[in-house]
RNA sequence: GGGCCGUUAGCUCAACUAGGCAGAGCACCUGACUCUUAAUCAGUAGGUUAUAGGUUCGAUUCCUAUACGGCCCA
C-alpha cells in the first residue's frame, strides 16, 4: 500500500477544494497577449511612457516564488522568454480574488494582467490588476535554491531539470540553435533537405550491431538504421546531387558518456565535389555555427580554449601515429610489429582483425585523446573504409578523412566510392569478416550494387555527430546532457 | 562486461570514521506583516534510511545479494 507523502496529500486536497468552489484549475480560456520578453523590451526602450495603469500587459507563466505579506505579494513568474517580477495587492485585485491567491503555490500556472512600475529598490515589476488560475500544480516543484541536482532524476524527469535549472534550458536552445544554422548552411548552397527510411531491410552505412524489430504484415524483420548514407546516395543517383538529411540513428551498443543507442547525425552529399573540399566546407561551417550560435570563432571547452577561426591541421593517419602516438612509419605496414606495440601498450586488439583495424584501434587510444585542435586526418586503411572510393595514387588508402576536436571523434568523410564492382568486392569482404566473427561488419546490399551499376556521379559525402557538436559548443562532458530524455533502464514506481 | 562511488523528508544535505532516540535549511501547514527578491518573526507537521536477507540485546551505520544511478576502464 502506498503512503504517498503529505505535501502531495495537500495539494490534491487543494484541487478538490478549488473544484468544490467552481473555480476550474485547468482552464483554457486565457488569451495571453504578451510576453515577459515583450514586456521587458517596452521597459527597455520607453520606460517613460509607463504607468501603473497603462498600457496594460496581459502575459501567464509558471509560478517560481512567491512572497507574502498580510496584504499584498510579491511573486516570480516565467514564461518561454523569461522571468518577471509581479506584485498582487488586495486593495488592487479586491479581497476575493486575493483570497483565492492565497490558495495557490509555487509551481501553478497564473494568467496576469496590469501595468508596470518600478518598486523601491528599481526593479520593474508588473503591478496586477486581474489574476487568473491558470494550470494547478499537483506535485511541489524542487526547493528554489538548490533545485533539481540528483542526475537521475534530472534525466528521468527532465520537465523538471527544465523547469528549475536555467542553464539546461539554454543547453538545449543551443542545441536547437545549431541545428537550424547548419540547416540554413546547406541550404543556401543549394542542398535538399530529404527523409529517408529508419527501418531498412538491410543496415548499413556504418560498422555498428542493429536494433531488429519486426513488420507483422509483411511478416519480416527489419532493421533501425545505423546511418542513412545508402539511401542518400542513391538520392544523389537519381539526380538530387546535393542532399542532406538531419535525423536520428540507432546502434546497439553499450551507453557512456559518448553513447547513447539513439543518435543525431547530419549526413549529406555533394556530387562533384571530393573530400578535401568537404574538408573546406567543414571548416566554413563550423566558423559560422561558432560564429551564429556563439558571437566567436573560438569556444571554451573543459578549460581548453578550440579556435574554429585558423586553417585546421590536416595530417595522415601514419604521420599522426608517428607525431603523437610515437610509432614508426615504418612499422605501418608490418602486423606482427604493430601487434608487439600494442601488446607493450596494453592496448587490447583483435589478433585475427585485419590490419587496418590494429592501425585504427591504436590510434584510437594513442593519438585520438590528443586531437585537441580541429584536426583532419586523412590516409586512413581501404579494409577499414569500405564505401569510400580508392585512392588513385596510393591504392591501399581510401580518399577519406575524420575530423577530431577536443579528442573526440566528430566527422568522418570521403569521396564516395562508385564503382559498382569494387564496391561488391568490398562487400564480400566484409561478409567474410562478419562470418568470421566480426558484428560490426557491413552486409552485403545488392539492392545497393544495383543502383551503382546505374551511374552515380563522383561525389563526397560526410557524416557529423551532432550531438558531440552539441557537447563541444555547451562544454557537457556527457552526451546525457545535450539530449533530452536519455535512455535509462525502467524503474519500478514506488508511488503513483 | 570490469573497478570505484552513491541511493536518508517534496528538494539540497547531515548523522556512518568507532553500531545506541534520524537532524538541518528550503518547501509544506497555522499565525503576524502592503516594497520583497534565498523576505522576516513565532509555532506545527513531515521518515518502512532504495529493496531483500544476515550479524547483533540493538543496524542509516557492519556483512551478502539485488535494483537503479554516477565516474573511470573495456
Amino acid at each position: 500500500m502506498d503512503k504517498k507523502s503529505d505535501i502531495i496529500e495537500k495539494r490534491k486536497k487543494k484541487l478538490l477544494d478549488l473544484k468544490r468552489n467552481k473555480i476550474n484549475p485547468y482552464p483554457n480560456d486565457f488569451v495571453v497577449l504578451h510576453t515577459v520578453r515583450d514586456i521587458k523590451k517596452t521597459v527597455e526602450d520607453a520606460p517613460d511612457s509607463l504607468t501603473e495603469d497603462s498600457p496594460v500587459f496581459v502575459v501567464a507563466g509558471r509560478m517560481m516564488a512567491i512572497n507574502r505579506f498580510g496584504k499584498a505579494s510579491f511573486i516570480r513568474f516565467r514564461d518561454r522568454t523569461g522571468q518577471l517580477q509581479a506584485y498582487l495587492r488586495k486593495d488592487k485585485i479586491g479581497e476575493k480574488s486575493y483570497n483565492m491567491f492565497k490558495q495557490l503555490d509555487i509551481g501553478d500556472f497564473v494568467g496576469l494582467n496590469g501595468g508596470m512600475f518600478k518598486t523601491r529598490t528599481g526593479e520593474w515589476t508588473l503591478l496586477v490588476k486581474e489574476f487568473k488560475l491558470v494550470c494547478k500544480s499537483a506535485r511541489p516543484l524542487p526547493e528554489k535554491f538548490h533545485g533539481l541536482k540528483d542526475p537521475e532524476k534530472r534525466y528521468r524527469r527532465r520537465y523538471i531539470d527544465l523547469a528549475m535549472n536555467s542553464d539546461v534550458r539554454d543547453i538545449f536552445m543551443k542545441r536547437s540553435r545549431i541545428v537550424q544554422v547548419i540547416r540554413t548552411f546547406l541550404l543556401d548552397r543549394d542542398f535538399l533537405e530529404v527523409e529517408t527510411p529508419m527501418m531498412q531491410p538491410v543496415p548499413g552505412g556504418a560498422e555498428a550491431t542493429p536494433f531488429v524489430t519486426h513488420h507483422n504484415a509483411l511478416g519480416m524483420d527489419l532493421f533501425l538504421r545505423i546511418a542513412p548514407e545508402l539511401y542518400l546516395k542513391r538520392l544523389v543517383i537519381g539526380g538530387f546531387e546535393r542532399v542532406f538529411e538531419i535525423n536520428r540513428s540507432f546502434r546497439n551498443e553499450g551507453v557512456s558518456t559518448r553513447h547513447n543507442p539513439e543518435f543525431t547525425m547530419l549526413e549529406f552529399y555533394q556530387a562533384y565535389a571530393r573530400y578535401e573540399d568537404l574538408m573546406d566546407l567543414t571548416e566554413e561551417m563550423f566558423c559560422h555555427v561558432a560564429r551564429e550560435v556563439t558571437g566567436s570563432t573560438s569556444i571554451q571547452y573543459q578549460g581548453n580554449t578550440i579556435d574554429f577561426g585558423t586553417k585546421w591541421r590536416r595530417i595522415s593517419l601514419a604521420s599522426a601515429m608517428e607525431e603523437f602516438g610515437g610509432i614508426d612509419a615504418g612499422l605501418m605496414n608490418h602486423r606482427e610489429g604493430l601487434l608487439e606495440f600494442a601488446a607493450s601498450n596494453k592496448i587490447k586488439v583483435t589478433k585475427t582483425g585485419r590490419l587496418g583495424k590494429i592501425i585504427t584501434k591504436i590510434f584510437d587510444v594513442l593519438v585520438e585523446p590528443k586531437l585537441l585542435q580541429p584536426t583532419f586526418i586523412t590516409g586512413y586503411p581501404i579494409e577499414v573504409s569500405p564505401l569510400s572510393r580508392r585512392s588513385d595514387t596510393e591504392p591501399e588508402l581510401a580518399d577519406r578523412f575524420e575530423l577530431f576536436i577536443a579528442g573526440h571523434e566528430i566527422a568522418n568523410g570521403f569521396s564516395e566510392l562508385n564503382d559498382p564492382v569494387d564496391q561488391k568486392e568490398r562487400f564480400l569482404q566484409q561478409v567474410e569478416d562478419r562470418e568470421a566473427g566480426d558484428k560490426e561488419a557491413h552486409y552485403m546490399d545488392e539492392d545497393y550494387i544495383e543502383a551503382l551499376e546505374y551511374g552515380m556521379p563522383p561525389t563526397a559525402g560526410e557524416g557529423i555527430g551532432i550531438d558531440r557538436l552539441a557537447m563541444l559548443f555547451t562544454d557537457s562532458v556527457s552526451i546525457r546532457e545535450v539530449i533530452l530524455f536519455p535512455h535509462m533502464k525502467p524503474v519500478e514506481r514506488a508511488n503513483g
